[in-house]
DNA sequence: TGTCTGACATTGTCCAAGACAAAAAAGGAG
DNA sequence: CTCCTTTTTTGTCTTGGACAATGTCAGACA
């Protein structure tokens, strides 16, 4: 916004918690702790962080959420940070993601040369080959971690991603339109969303095809919906599942207060899921939650909610 | 997340922030100015707010999105405010949005009784009734605008909101993959997107499919679009037109600032297009940017600039 | 060696009160 | 009625302090 501090522009605070995802307060007290980020100020005395702080204020955020500590990323080089995160997307990614059984290189190539009929078509050719199931899990999960991975690390630009998400949502509703409406009274109804703050909604989608492949009756209410809001939904849909998605926008404190508060709020005989890329689901479990780890587990979940259902009385 | 506070649960002050989106300075500053929000304090000494002070909190940012100021709204009693969002009166949407040719109560009353599939039914058979052409200008966009008065008044939850824009959505998506895909070389080559803090998607697919109904080719980037990625992802794509969605969320002055910024950084013979329901595109022109006022326009303007192109050399 | 425990260090979020630019409203002149 | 200037309103930024929740680690014990 200000395009000040010898070499590029720079970022207002609230620019870079957009960006990082890291509060306000958070931004300030590393400030004065640890010594980094060092902003400059503006005419006004406001801080200004230039662009290559924020890039590396990314990547402590992706070790943070893999399990490392702040008091120790800050003291160290840019490039060891750096190498760092390079290391990095081996451990966590592999549990929510199982190995790509495609080759995801191809599709990488279309989105850096601009060409959305090209990813399109190949994308609609996947998913009649392998099938709704196996593109979802075997295809396009793996290929959101590869294309987020390249963004982070600043190897896509976020126009590219755009243009890819959009793509991605098409062949995925159209994957979903093909599945067959399920009876009305459909066992479990599930009800989709994400918080406040968490705008990324492929997950959703992916879930969702999982649970129609199911049988199951899914109501979505497409991202940001408002906790309290959650709750209203899940009454008036008399939703058996409320399923939620995280991608690691949000803060780790975010998603615990936020899923503790949320299975308060709901009667106690309507399940919580939650999943997606989140490290957090997987460090901390939340009582009364149910975290789904990997895509291909739904399947299984959703037999052992029949089993349980069926059994009412089995107390 | 804490039980106290007579009658119900409270919310933490982040829990506020994140169900309205007032951020916590603005809370504690309405607090210390206005003496509202009036929340108690838990065994810690931090803020919890009941529902109820939630509720009217969501209610006035409504209003000030319509326009009221927080020191008027704040004195006045909960029965005064509700009374207020009542009599919001629709004018600004009169310009844009032709009369509904079709009955729209039906439609919000599916939506109030909580039937996905009957309006997703309903929907689809008024899609194959009218034509995509119609079915987007005469029964989503007044619909649209319906549903958007509703909620300012309070007469429709959020989450109804967030259920019947994911349906449209389906449907709409239904009706773009139903359009015969144009040749590679097709003109014009239309770029959609929004600009940040513009979330609203769905003006977007209703330009869309009249564009693509039209035989051009169309790239859809989503919505919130970084300004400088619409350029780079104009150059990338080869643009004729850009095309830009509004929905009234943002300031007038960051409306016109960013038209202007990105008319003065797209190549000359690249078309700006605007649209949408922000007023300001109406009132306070911008130099080189076309206002498309309402949607059955987009047919006449594309023939337009058809006109234009094969005249290249007419100076 | 492994595991429990209590002391200690780290860290995110909250609080208070003050400041000020941007935006809106009000006032006044043409 | 429109344009320009002044005044009020309002959101966001500032500093520095506090503290609970959580992680780390050494020492005791089996």
């Amino acid at each position: 916004m200000v395009d000040d501090l010898k070499g590029g522009p720079a970022l207002s605070i609230a620019a870079v918690e957009r960006d990082t995802g890291l509060t306000k307060d958070t931004l300030r007290v590393w400030e004065r702790r640890y010594g980094f980020p060092t902003p400059g100020r503006d005419a006004f005395d406001e801080r200004i962080y230039p662009v290559e702080q924020v890039e590396r204020l990314r990547l402590i955020k992706r070790l943070l959420d893999a399990g490392w500590r702040p008091g120790r990323l800050m003291k160290m080089a840019p490039e060891e940070i750096a190498a760092l995160a390079d290391a990095l997307p081996g451990q966590v990614q592999t549990s929510a993601v199982p190995p790509s059984c495609e080759p995801l290189e191809p599709f990488l190539d279309m989105i850096r040369q601009h060409d959305p009929a090209a990813l399109h078509r190949e994308l609609g050719r996947m998913l009649s080959r392998l099938g709704a199931s196996r593109f979802v899990t075997e295809l396009v999960a793996p290929l959101n971690a590869a294309v987020g991975d390249a963004w982070l690390r600043g190897r896509l630009q976020v126009f590219e991603e755009h243009a890819y998400t959009e793509e991605v949502q098409v062949v995925m509703r159209q994957a979903i339109s093909q599945i067959p409406l399920p009876s009305n009274q459909a066992r479990p109804c599930v009800l989709l969303s994400t918080f406040p703050g968490e705008p990324h909604g492929l997950g959703l989608l992916m879930v969702e095809t999982l649970f129609r492949l199911e049988g199951c009756a899914c109501v979505s209410l497409g991202v940001q919906t408002p906790l309290l809001d959650i709750v209203r939904a899940a009454q008036a849909h008399q939703a058996h599942i409320v399923a939620l998605g995280f991608s690691g926008i949000l803060g780790a404190q975010q998603v615990v207060d936020g899923l503790t508060d949320l299975r308060a709020r709901l009667p106690a005989h309507t399940d919580l899921w939650a999943g997606g890329s989140a490290a957090v689901l997987a460090r901390r479990p939340v009582p009364g939650v149910r975290v789904v780890q990997a895509l291909n587990t739904i399947a299984t979940e959703v037999k052992r909610w029949r089993m349980a259902d069926t059994l009412p009385a089995g107390d």
